[in-house]
RNA sequence: CGGGAUGUAGCGCAGCUUGGUAGCGCACCUCGCUUGGGACGAGGGGGUCGCAGGUUCAAAUCCUGUCAUCCCGACCA
């Protein structure tokens, strides 16, 4: 492709409104425009990118087994209300009615749509297991969308779904698609770390995420996840679903009787520890959320933070929130209390279901809120003097240097970007939607199923997140929209401009992916503009094409070396 | 949903306090000159100042409303 015709326009700035850096360069560099909030054109070069990782995809679910097929992007909202979805997946489902006024939906994930598709298709065990693939744009009208491709409304994901006739083959369909994608984020350049994860609202029991670290890079960290991980045995985990041995603290509050004592307009755990001289630890601190709308409180120790992920799971709930301080006055004056927040206890509570982290369970003469503004109960202990809540789930967030579940060791923690993730669904859907099969034994049975993701545009940015420098994008060669730019230093010169275009077709006689910068552009501005696009080898022709030798400089060490035209030609060959 | 900020040419911005008919850099077009790291000179094109009302002889500027975008928070008990 000659540069003076391709479709690409860059930019001297970055633009005003990008935040991290695979944002910035996408935009800087010509490869992508935003169209509206979240939604954003792929311009050539960066379609050529998604094509390449589209491509990848492609090739390792085709050799795991999986077939490729494609769903409608726009969905009726009958099969959402088999799956009882409809109701319960909020604003981010982007709906519409068509001319007749049926409700419709613009596709977020298709679980609905395959699981319709593979009880209409399959009806014996002979054909299981069956695992189907698309590749296709999603809308998921988020709250926030930010970060350029990173978390956009409308953006590119494979999406993969099993059908197994039990347990032992989604097993089975679960361990190819881990092992294809691992393999997948390597061909893309890309170092993964498979974690375990909350299955949010796709629901279901077991699934993990494929996580790029991105924690090295300080500045803008477009890392949206925190990953903990075990130094020692390889356990690692999202933080919504982390989990760790009980950090030891001070338990005990050595209050010597129960006793209600002032603490005036002290509000915060923090406050609270420093006016009473206690640690944090032995502060039984009591939240008030609203999950789907029923009021929950949440017990837990005064030096640990709730996983709000965690606590809604308890209560089986699809969306979490803490409660508004009007929401805590209704439930004081049902209650027939008055407290303002900061002074809040379980006793008494009215409306409202209690759960307790594993935490309080061992605290003695505690410190605690009895709903009375300025005062709190020191001294206290579970029976006598508060009733210990019959829930206790495990409900706290897992801290930096917590002990390893699996084998003690400090648990780290680091940022991520969820590029895929794996689900076992198991029967959620084929039982909701009634899709059976007739198993060998004559009797009817629902799929076991599982899902697997991949965001295709998102694994674009995080390869621009973990490749790039001062100077532009560094593409890892498998996934570069071109793998070599030809660069004339001076246009004028007779020989330079022949040269170029002689390396430049005996490339494309190699069928190599080439670019020919043959604008009319002083040498800075071509120079520049290959490092910020970012592609992979560069070979400049200049005044040395006298002595017959040009440059060859690889973009991701941004080392160069001078060689003769036939030699860069030959190594560009050789790199496959 | 709450808080903060911003909307002026394709991009980055100034002008607004103190109202007087819109400007700078980059990009774009023409000519000259220049060619190893985003040159230079001369000339030129492009904007209903987010939108809608209001005040005024006069509004980018003041007032009201509205829409859009960006950032932060979503942990205070």
């Amino acid at each position: 492709m000659r540069m003076s015709k391709l479709f690409v326009q860059t930019l001297r700035e970055f633009p005003s409104d990008a935040e991290v850096m695979s944002h910035k360069l996408l935009v800087r560099a010509g490869y992508i425009r935003k169209l509206t909030n979240g939604v954003y054109n792929y311009l050539p070069l960066m379609w050529r990118v998604l094509k390449k990782i589209e491509n990848i995809v492609r090739e390792e679910m085709d050799a795991a087994g999986a077939q490729e097929l494609l769903m409608p992007f726009v969905q009726p909202s009958e099969l959402w209300q088999e799956s009882g979805r409809w109701e319960v997946y909020g604003k981010e489902l982007m709906r519409l009615k068509d001319r007749h006024n049926r409700e419709m939906c613009l596709g977020p994930t298709h679980e609905e749509v395959i699981t319709s598709i593979g009880r209409e298709g399959i009806r014996s065990y002979k054909q299981l297991p069956v695992n189907l693939y698309q590749i296709q744009s999603k809308f998921r009208d988020e709250i926030r969308p930010r970060f350029g491709l990173l978390r956009g409304r409308e953006f590119i994901m494979k999406d993969a779904y099993s059908f197994d006739a039990d347990e032992e083959g989604l097993d089975k369909s679960y361990e190819i698609m881990a092992k294809a994608y691992k393999k997948i984020f390597e061909r893309c350049g890309l170092e993964t770390k498979m974690v375990q994860s909350d299955s949010g609202a796709i629901g279901g029991s077991v699934s993990h995420e494929f996580m790029v670290l991105v924690n090295e890079e300080s500045e803008n960290n477009a890392g949206e996840n925190d990953v903990f991980y075990c130094t020692k045995c390889g356990y690692s985990a999202n933080s919504n679903h982390a989990v760790s041995i009980l950090n030891p603290a001070e338990t005990d509050g050595h209050f010597d009787k129960a006793q209600i004592t002032d603490t005036p307009d002290v509000h915060s755990i923090e406050e609270l520890s420093q006016f009473l001289k206690v640690p944090s630890s032995v502060i039984c601190k009591c939240l008030i959320y609203v999950i789907d709308g029923k009021y929950v409180a949440a017990l837990i120790r005064g030096d640990r933070t709730v996983e709000e992920t965690k606590l809604m799971n308890v209560f089986a709930g699809n969306d979490i929130r803490i409660a508004r301080n009007d929401e805590i006055e209704e439930i004081m004056n049902n209650s027939g209390f008055s407290a303002i927040a900061g002074f809040i206890g379980p006793k008494g509570l009215k409306g409202v279901e209690i759960v307790a982290d594993e935490t309080v369970k061992e605290l003695k003469n505690f410190v605690i809120g009895i709903n009375q503004t300025d005062k709190h109960l020191t001294g206290a202990n579970w029976g006598s003097d508060v009733e210990l809540p019959e829930k206790i789930a495990d409900i706290r967030l897992v801290e930096q240097n917590d002990k390893c579940k699996d084998c003690g060791a400090e648990l780290k923690v680091t940022k991520g970007i969820e590029v895929g993730n794996i689900f076992k669904l198991g029967t959620k859907y084929s039982k909701a939607m009634n899709a059976t099969f007739t198993d060998k034994d004559g009797q009817e049975k629902p799929f076991i199923m599982g899902c697997y993701g991949i965001g295709i545009s998102r694994t674009a940015a995080a390869a621009v997140e973990r490749h790039h420098d001062e100077y532009g994008i560094k593409w890892p060669v498998s996934i570069a929209p071109y793998k070599v730019i030809v660069v004339p230093v001076s246009d004028q010169d007779e020989k330079q401009m022949s040269v170029a275009e002689e390396i430049y077709n005996k490339l494309i006689e190699a069928k190599i992916e080439v670019l020919l910068d043959d604008r009319q552009e002083r040498a800075g501005v071509k120079l520049k503009d290959a490092d910020l696009i970012g592609i992979p080898y560069r070979i400049t022709v200049g005044k040395t094409i006298l002595d017959n030798l040009v440059e060859f400089k690889e973009r991701a060490t941004n080392v160069t070396q001078t060689i003769s035209p036939d030699e860069a030609v030959q190594r560009i060959i050789n790199i496959s």
